[in-house]
DNA sequence: AGCCGCCGTAAAGGTTTGGTAAAGACACTT
DNA sequence: AAGTGTCTTTACCAAACCTTTACGGCGGCT
């Protein structure tokens, strides 16, 4: 990755100038915002590899900021916190943050830093590397970028684990998966017994569907999963 | 895979208790050694899918041990780092470690990391990809991938069992398969006398093909079981 | 020929699975 | 505190499925 561009979410504007200084002279690209609000929806729209992410914002918290982010997007999160924040609740259990760095920092300690976090998300992400941003099929049409989809030029609103679902199954269309593995890969747990949440979405996405096109679109295969068809 | 075998080298009891019953709950196989020393012993049997290695470790540390391991397995390993370690070294070159964590860690995220090093590892050894995805055989067509079965050209449509059933009478067509086997490796219990469960999927299948063609497709021998006809 | 055991299969019976409405739980918003 | 959107759980139902039952055919055996 030649550039790689950086959104500093941040209302000190002294600091976010000589971050901006410091990481540019780096080869990196930066966009800054100053409130939580601008900076949530510059960091929807995906066109970032890293967030740096004051904790103390004006607007909306940065911790509140990072939930919402995280019901979209798994773009890494460095936090920016000052002395004393509570760092376990940042990088504790229901926050997804890849990284933290107590203010004030030394901008060669946040550059290492940066450098770690996109050394490692490129190692992980290595085998999906080229991931067509957009997947079209039987009529329908599923935008990863800004997470739009469209049935016969119909748009369909999916909760993010309904996206999420449809992303899973019409990448793997033609291929019946399992209930097990869409629980898995999806929801992030084991299918257990009696759990309905898979159905429910299932059924709640082919609802959604039906507005654009009648066209039966996710089989159901009895005993052995769903699948997406592709015609 | 069902369990992939996870190895976790760690002397935190307290930590790797949460570790290992939070990766079972995931689906995962865990094993634990408190030590360098036991930790390398069991590494090298082979016997896992991944290793979970913590770098401050009594006995052998964490980076001598793996590059001892480097020796002769490339296992996938994530080092569990404290925070400040030296990341560039871990991730480094001459060592192999494929991701890292930093503790205090989310056991979503670790388990979320594991996956998607076994995701690729999964990936990189597909090109071997042990089972073919479509049998033919007898003027029949059978796809894995899509569960779907063809007669001629006539599509056939089966349930969970009865496809099951077919595909490992394809699977060892020419070959005489005995009641007894199939029961077993199809519906997963021994025969019982007077189970006539089978015959009535071998029935059911067979009406099934022949509307595809009259031509006998599974031959029933006598007192020894069933076969699949390779033409 | 007559008997016995194995197999084919129609039909009946019982169980499991999946669709979905509705209610609950939870978090965030106003 | 009430409202909203989302995910999950509960509950009921129908359909699909698997198994059992029952009867009949056929082959080998005496």
């Amino acid at each position: 990755m030649q550039h790689p561009n950086i959104l500093l979410i941040d209302d000190d504007a002294e600091l976010s100038q000589l971050v901006t200084d410091y990481l540019t002279l780096d080869g990196f690209s930066l966009d800054h915002a100053a409130d939580g609000i601008k900076g949530l929806q510059k960091a929807q729209t995906g066109a970032y590899q890293l967030i740096l992410l004051d904790v103390m914002l004006p607007g909306l918290d940065g911790l509140s900021l990072l939930r919402q982010l995280r019901q979209t997007s798994y773009c890494p999160v460095l936090m920016l916190t000052a002395r004393g924040d509570d760092i376990d609740r940042i990088l504790g259990l229901e926050l997804g943050a890849d990284d933290y760095l107590a203010k004030p920092f030394n901008p060669r300690e946040l550059s290492a830093r940066v450098r770690a976090i996109l050394r490692r998300v490129e190692l992980a992400q290595q085998p999906q590397q080229h991931q067509a941003p957009l997947l079209e099929l039987n009529q329908v049409t599923l935008n990863r970028q800004n997470r739009q989809v469209h049935c016969q030029g119909l748009a369909i609103i999916l909760t993010a684990t309904e996206f999420q679902l449809l992303e899973y199954l019409m990448h793997h269309a033609g291929r019946v998966v399992s209930k097990e593995e869409l629980s898995k890969e999806v929801m992030g747990r084991v299918l257990q017994q009696y759990d309905r949440s898979l159905d429910m979405h299932v059924s709640n996405i082919r609802k959604k569907l039906a507005q654009g096109s009648d066209h039966e679109k996710i089989q159901t295969l009895r005993g052995s999963g769903y699948l997406f068809l592709e015609s």
